[in-house]
RNA sequence: UGGGGUGUAGAUCAGUUUGGAAGAUCGCUACACUUGGGAUGUAGAGGCCGCAGGUUCAAAUCCUGUCGCCCCAACCA
């Protein structure tokens, strides 16, 4: 049978992959749209993988001394218009409360879309001494950005993140929390969804609005598009001056603390199924995955199979997340489909023939090799398939950055390149005129300053004067 | 914010030109039969034809208005 026969309820994706996306986030059922435009419903099978990501980050953040808070969805627009970067950059996506019931609000409130300025004044009232210091707080929460454009997980107007807000009392360590921070994505990334990144320093141009300093990981997607992926900040006092955030430090005088936030999203759902997802659905990363082993008999009617099924799914399930799909009404052939498309990691097939021989065939997402073991070693076997399916993906990310990732010389190189996507590495002035420019004569942005940089030539790949570093371009999503 | 397209069953769509009984396929339900890569049969459920108004003996179909969604361009921490 052709590979389009099995998969023909799914847009095919290396023909569409925007529609691709859509179909499994609805057939995988990730997530549905709702009556409230540009608003998703996650359904369990997204959330779960949500929850996932939640524990293995918030035990990573909890590590380095980070609490847990919880401040007010709305703030008022008094505090908002505070920083003044902050408020132009954040101004044009901003959904606004204006009445209760029949009354008038005085002032009017907006629902976050980042939390900044709110828990920036909550600190100011909380900070006395340099003893109090630092703040590392952080809040799982949702955000509203009113978006023109929107795309279930990568860019929905409400979505849930963390945010996690520090306060400093010299710069250095503020500076050193913000790369701990990115490190600790760039672990969530690879370790945990076994998505390879990019990481370093974006430009002035793409920066956060109020911040100094913005640091980005950035995933790569089936089509070789950019994804940012989670963002760390360095806001030196840029918020804790008009907002007062003040503290009498060792020698008794008084001083503004140093801030960061940094922040990871709903988004990295979507980064799991652009980066991993293949003509026959989801591939789900054995971490986070919901269901980590589906175990599917076959023959069910025939004595001892659902039995035996039962004892095993049983025995498992006190190991891994497991599935046992005893529904009846389907063959076994539409039941592999079906698990490959939502993104199993691993299959058990259990027939008559293996009962009787003792063994049962595991059967590989990510390869869709099948392999027969003996019973007694199911435990193991599996332990180690799902390290292999891991390491294997992550690979196959990795190989497909490096094989789409061209290094460009001069700008008539660079907008050849560009027409066939992936990243390119590329010299840069550091003026902003040419990082426009470029965006507007090919449609590609810079993603970021990596910290290890190649020297690729000494001039400006864009106007052509004297270079200062090495940038990282691509077509983002 | 411009340009184009489209709203009919849970999904994909035909029917609209030329007004005359609401359709197909898939999915769904029940039963039977089957089960090692998307089986099969029988029976069934499911619709304010986006919404509002108008023309007409008669509107999914024609007219006016309105709302939603999709694509392209612009915008997008």
């Amino acid at each position: 049978m052709k590979e389009k026969d099995f998969v023909k309820e799914i847009t095919n994706i290396d023909e569409d992959i925007a529609q691709w996306y859509t179909d499994i986030v609805l057939k995988a059922e990730l997530a549905d749209y709702t009556d409230t435009k540009g608003c998703i419903a996650i359904k369990p099978y997204g959330y779960e993988i949500w929850e996932n990501i939640q524990k293995y980050a918030d035990s990573k953040f909890k590590e380095t001394g980070v609490k847990n808070t919880y401040f007010p969805v709305l703030i008022p627009e008094s505090l908002l218009q505070k920083e003044k970067d902050h408020v132009e950059g954040f101004a044009p996506e901003v959904a606004w409360v204006t009445e209760a019931g029949e009354e008038k609000l005085e002032e009017r409130l907006c629902i976050r879309p980042t939390s900044e300025t709110i828990i920036t004044t909550m600190y100011a009232k909380w900070l006395n001494s340099w003893r109090d210091l630092p703040f590392l707080y952080n809040q799982w929460c949702n955000v509203l950005r009113w978006e023109k454009e929107t795309r279930p997980f990568l860019r929905s107007r409400e979505f849930l993140w963390q945010e996690g807000h520090t306060i400093h009392e010299t710069a250095e360590e503020a500076k050193e929390r913000t790369l701990q921070m990115l490190n600790i994505y760039i672990d969530v990334a690879e370790n945990l969804l076994a998505i390879p990144v990019i990481y370093g320093k974006k430009t002035e141009k793409e920066k956060f609005a109020g911040a100094d300093e913005t640091y980005t990981i950035e995933a790569m997607t089936y089509d070789g598009r950019a994804l940012q992926a989670g963002t760390s900040h360095y806001f030196g006092q840029n918020f804790t001056k008009p907002f007062e955030v003040k503290f009498q430090n060792r020698e008794g005088k008084e001083e503004y603390a140093y801030q960061t936030s940094w922040g990871i999203s709903t988004r990295l759902i979507g980064a799991v199924i652009m980066a991993h997802g293949d003509s026959r659905g989801l591939k789900l990363p054995p971490k986070v995955a919901p269901i980590q082993v589906v175990l599917v008999p076959i023959a069910m009617h025939k004595e001892g199979v659902k039995e035996k099924a039962e004892e095993i799914y049983q025995k498992l399930n006190k190991k891994f997340r497991m599935k046992l799909d005893l529904r009846d009404q389907y063959s076994p052939g539409y039941k592999f489909n079906d698990w490959e498309m939502r993104g199993v990691p691993l299959r058990i097939e259990m027939g008559p023939r293996d009962i009787e021989n003792g063994t049962c065939i595991l059967v590989r997402r990510d390869t869709l090799e099948k392999i027969t073991v003996s019973i007694d070693n199911l435990e193991e076997e599996i332990n180690n398939l799902l390290e292999a399916i891991h390491k294997n993906m992550f690979e196959i990310c990795k190989k497909r950055i490096a094989e789409n990732t061209r290094v460009a010389h001069n700008f008539e190189e660079f907008t050849k390149i560009g027409e066939k996507g992936g990243f390119i590495k590329a010299m840069w002035c550091g003026n902003k005129e040419c990082e426009e420019k470029i965006k507007e004569l090919t449609a590609i942005k810079s993603r970021c300053i990596p910290f290890e940089q190649e020297h690729i030539s000494d001039v400006c790949v864009c106007c052509g004067k004297k270079a200062e570093k090495m940038v990282i371009w691509g077509k983002q999503y």
